[in-house]
RNA sequence: GUCCCCAUCGUCUAACGGUUAGGACAUCGCCCUUUCACGGCGGUAAUCGGGGUUCGAAUCCCCGUGGGGACACCA
């Protein structure tokens, strides 16, 4: 936009204007993927411009909508933090103000009814497609001036028939549709509800919208969008058309791809903040930047930086991006969401160290937060057996002694920390004339049943001295009965 | 079929019309190491094809090809 074409009030205007996104899921499934990318984008561009945010249910199609999604939505949603200062605003509350627009429309010469039966729409679109065009209504009822009898009429928007429709768009650029390819679209059903596109601009323009921000399977829907826009005189906002996101294999994502729907991800083991920074990177780029936090996000989002092309999901990386957060969040908002895991699998850690202090010792091995507490387990509960792989290799004969000398040791300490711990081993191997390499593997098979723990020092320090000596006691006894 | 969108390593992407086409994930190799990890170093790997425009094209234009989307009394 060259700024000195503009006028000065308008400018001004500029300024003013209070940016205003919304996120419009409808309610017929979880909040899936894509839809959580395009919740994203709008929450931040909100943000970013100190602008308000709504959530919008269109819920329109009572036969799909159901109260079980609503409520996915709401609860995805908060899991990301996505908040809305606006809404949730329901379409079906609004049914009285689209029935006033019909009015309107009908009343202005800018709708029509429709009487044509279905039978005979789509005898219409067979005909059309046989002729190798785009099935479209050919507009026979809008000069009809009989009434048949027993007929529940549709009402259609009367369409431009000629020119052309620009959509600016933020993403895609100028997309210009010549209004020849659209038809009068349905905007009320018999029944006299109203459809999406009626809805949306309705909607649109009542609640002020500034920008658009949806995914680009709406391309074909905005130039009859702002066709009706333009009939009721409102404002035309930016639109911000958002490429889709894919499968791993390149394939539109669907339930055969594993996850779709954000809670899923909650459930194996990823923490918002990584999945919201895997997805804003998924299609959107700053420079070489791959991790950015929330502050970050909001400086250096734009959406003209969003890439115009779809994109796959790659699971691998939203895993590293996953221990990247792993690694470096706080103790405290990892144990936050662990606790959902944590109840989930049913790990009671009242009876062990505190649960900060196991995130520290494990944040930087943890694929994620359901392994994070499977793999720590032994720290709250005794386990029943060994990993058998690594017993058949370090429970051999004569190793009872190595962990005997382990035990009588750490028996005498009158401190347990790392420090004197990794004092105790060291002596030991000194004593024995061993290697660490000798006496470390079954000593973490023995206090943590598995191959795989932290540092030996940490490891028995969050154990504790009492359940340490119980299970190198245990492990004596085991590797006495094989022998 | 018609219309619309899109096209750089396997994947996500960077690159005022001038770079040895950069980074990240994955992958391969080496190092670190008491395990598992983390980490460090290095390697393999891309401009879909064909025409233009230009001194010079990944970049601009056209034509193909491929992928995606839309064509409902769904949203």
């Amino acid at each position: 936009m060259q700024n000195d074409t503009l006028h000065p009030l308008f400018l001004l205007q500029i300024q003013i204007m209070t940016v205003k996104t919304r996120f419009a899921p409808s309610p017929t499934g979880y909040l899936h993927i894509g839809g959580a990318r395009t919740a994203l984008y709008s929450w931040l561009y909100a943000r970013k411009k100190g602008g308000v945010f709504a959530l919008r249910v269109e819920d329109t199609d009572l036969e799909r909508s159901t109260e079980e999604s609503v409520q996915a939505i709401l609860e995805g949603m908060e899991w990301l933090g996505l908040n809305y200062d606006e809404g949730p605003i329901f379409q079906t509350h609004r049914f009285d103000r689209y029935a006033e627009v019909i009015q309107q429309l009908m009343d202005e010469g800018n709708a029509y009814h429709c009487y044509c039966s279905r039978d005979e729409l789509d005898e219409m679109r067979e005909q059309q497609r046989a002729n190798k065009q785009k099935p479209r209504y050919d507009g026979r009822c809008r000069g009809r001036t009989e009434v048949p009898e027993g007929v529940d009429p549709v009402i259609r928007f009367k369409n431009p028939l000629e020119g052309d429709v620009v959509i600016k768009d933020v993403v895609k650029g100028d997309i210009v549709i010549n209004n020849r390819e659209l038809d009068d679209l349905i905007i009320a059903r018999s029944d006299g509800t109203p459809t999406y596109n009626l809805t949306v601009v309705v909607d649109d323009i009542d609640m002020g919208m500034t920008h658009v921000i949806r995914g680009d399977d709406h391309i074909n829907n905005t130039p009859r969008q702002i066709n009706i826009m333009q009939a009721l005189g409102a404002e035309i906002p930016a639109f911000a058309h958002v490429p889709m996101i894919l499968g791993d294999d390149g394939k539109r994502l669907s339930k055969r791809h594993g996850a779709v729907g954000v809670m899923q991800y909650r459930d194996e083991g990823y923490l918002p903040e990584a999945l919201l920074n895997y997805l804003i990177r998924l299609g959107w780029s700053h420079g070489d930047q791959e991790v950015f936090s929330r502050e970050e996000m909001l400086e250096f989002f734009e959406l003209e930086d969003i890439h115009g092309a779809a994109s796959a999901f790659n699971t691998e990386k939203l895993n590293w991006m996953n221990q990247q957060y792993l690694k470096s969040l706080p103790g405290d908002v990892i144990a936050g969401h662990l606790q959902w895991h944590l109840e989930n699998q049913s790990l009671d850690i009242s009876n062990g160290p505190a649960i900060n202090d196991v995130i520290d010792a494990q944040r930087d091995r943890a694929k994620g937060l359901v392994d994070l507490v499977g793999t720590s387990r032994y720290f709250y509960e005794d386990f029943e057996s060994y990993d058998e792989k690594a017993m058949g290799k370090q429970f051999k004969p004569g190793v009872d002694a190595i962990l005997q000398a382990l035990h009588d040791k750490f028996e005498a300490l009158a401190d347990w920390n790392p420090e004197v711990i990794q004092q105790a081993i060291n002596a030991t191997c000194d004593d024995l004339e061993l290697k660490l390499g000798k006496v470390g593997p079954p000593l973490r098979l023995a206090v943590a049943g598995t191959p795989m723990s932290p540092g030996l020092d940490i490891t028995l320090n969050l154990v504790g001295k009492e359940r340490t000596l119980q299970r190198l006691a245990k492990a004596i006894e085991t590797i006495k009965a094989i022998a």
